[in-house]
DNA sequence: TAAGATAAGAGGGACAT
DNA sequence: ATGTCAGTCTTATCTTA
C-alpha cells in the first residue's frame, strides 16, 4: 500500500512519484521502481514446463526502455460517460480539447523518445552496459524531456549525459571520455549536458568512486589486487585531506596506482599508467607530487612508514 | 629512455559589476 | 549579461639522470 512521506532507499529523494494506471511507485530521482500493487505475474496456469517456458509473460514488461514504457494510454475523445449516457455539450468539447492536446504532447514527447531511445540501446550496446543502468539512463533522460531541458539541444548529448549519470549512480567506472568516445559528440559538449542536467534535475550523485576506477585501471595495467588495495587507501587518505576536491578523479586513481606499484615493486612507467587512463604523463606527475606530499606528511604524523614514498 | 620542468592555451566555475 | 581571476588539464619542448 501507499504510505505517506516515504523517501526511496537508494538515494534518498522524497520524490515518490505514483502512477496509479501503471500500479507502480516511481522515484522520480534516480528510477527506482519501489513497489507494484498489481500482479505482474502470469493469470494463465502452466500445467506443463513446456507450457511455462513459452508462456511466462503476457504483454511486454513494462519498461522505461520502450517510449510508452510498453504500454499505452491515451485520452480518446469522449462523447458519453460510463453509464452510456450522452455528456452535454460543453463537457465534449473539453474532452475534445484534452484529447488533442494530450495527442500533440504525447506526439513530440514519444517521437523525441523513439530517437533517444535508439541511440541510448545503441551506447548501451557498445558499451556493454548493464541493464539496470540503461533502464535508469532512461528514467534520467524522461525527466529531463518532462522539465523541457531537450529542446534546442542534441538529443545524442542528453542521452549520453543520462547514461553517464547513471553510471555514477551505479558506481560503474566510466569515464566521461568513454562516455563521448563511442557517441558522436565531443567530450567538452558531453560535459556541458552533463553540467544542465545535474543542475536542473536535483539528482543526488554521490562523488566518483575510486576504487572502481582504480580496479579498472589496476586490471588493464595487470597490477596485484595488494598494489590496487593499497591505491585506494592513498586515495582515501588523500580525500579525507581535501586533497581531491575539483581533480579529474580518473588523474587521482593513475597517480595512486603509480605510487603503490613503486611501493610494491611491480613499478610501471608514468607513460604506460597514462595511456591506460587516457590522460597525460604530466597530469600524472602533478597528482603525484601532491599526493607524495600529503603521505609523506602522514607518516610523520601517524609514525606508519608503509606510507613513505621517500624510496622514489 | 623515463621522468621532470616549464610555458602556453582552452575551457569552465566563482564572483563582482 | 559580461568580464576577471584562480585553478585544472592538455600539449609541446627542453633538460636531466
Amino acid at each position: 500500500m501507499l504510505g505517506h512521506n516515504r523517501k526511496c532507499p537508494e538515494c534518498g529523494s522524497a520524490d515518490i512519484v505514483s502512477d496509479f494506471n501503471k500500479g507502480t511507485s516511481v522515484c522520480a530521482s534516480c528510477g527506482l521502481v519501489l513497489d507494484t500493487q498489481i500482479d505482474l505475474g502470469p493469470e494463465w496456469r502452466a500445467y506443463n514446463s513446456s507450457e511455462l517456458q513459452e508462456r511466462s509473460r503476457t504483454g511486454s514488461p513494462i519498461t522505461p526502455l520502450k517510449a510508452e514504457m510498453g504500454l499505452r494510454t491515451q485520452i480518446g475523445n469522449i462523447r458519453k460517460d460510463i453509464t452510456g449516457r450522452t455528456l452535454p455539450f460543453t463537457s465534449q468539447t473539453k474532452y475534445r480539447r484534452l484529447s488533442r492536446i494530450d495527442n500533440r504532447t504525447r506526439k513530440s514527447e514519444i517521437r523525441n523518445l523513439r530517437f533517444a531511445l535508439k541511440e541510448l540501446k545503441r551506447i548501451k550496446s557498445q558499451l556493454e552496459l548493464p541493464a539496470d543502468v540503461a533502464e535508469m539512463g532512461a528514467m534520467i533522460y524522461r525527466k529531463a524531456l518532462k522539465k523541457n531541458l531537450i529542446r534546442g539541444r542534441s538529443i545524442d548529448g542528453m542521452i549520453a549525459a543520462s547514461l553517464y549519470l547513471a553510471c555514477r549512480k551505479k558506481k560503474l567506472p566510466q569515464t566521461l571520455k568513454d562516455i563521448a568516445s563511442v557517441s558522436n559528440i565531443s567530450s567538452k559538449e558531453l560535459g556541458r549536458c552533463i553540467r544542465i542536467i545535474l543542475q536542473k534535475l536535483d539528482l543526488k550523485i554521490s562523488p566518483s568512486d575510486y576504487s572502481a576506477l582504480v580496479h579498472r585501471l589496476g586490471i588493464s595495467l595487470r597490477v596485484t589486487m595488494k598494489a590496487r588495495r593499497q591505491a585506494v587507501k592513498i586515495l582515501n587518505i588523500a580525500r579525507s585531506k581535501g586533497a581531491t576536491v575539483g581533480k579529474n578523479p580518473m588523474s587521482l586513481a593513475a597517480a595512486s596506482l603509480y605510487i603503490s606499484t613503486i611501493q610494491t615493486g611491480e613499478r610501471r612507467t608514468q607513460q604506460e599508467i597514462a595511456t591506460v587512463a587516457k590522460i597525460t604523463p604530466v597530469t600524472i606527475r602533478n597528482r603525484f607530487k601532491e599526493l607524495v606530499k600529503i603521505l609523506d606528511a602522514e607518516s610523520k604524523r601517524t609514525g606508519n612508514d608503509s606510507l613513505r614514498t621517500l624510496l622514489i
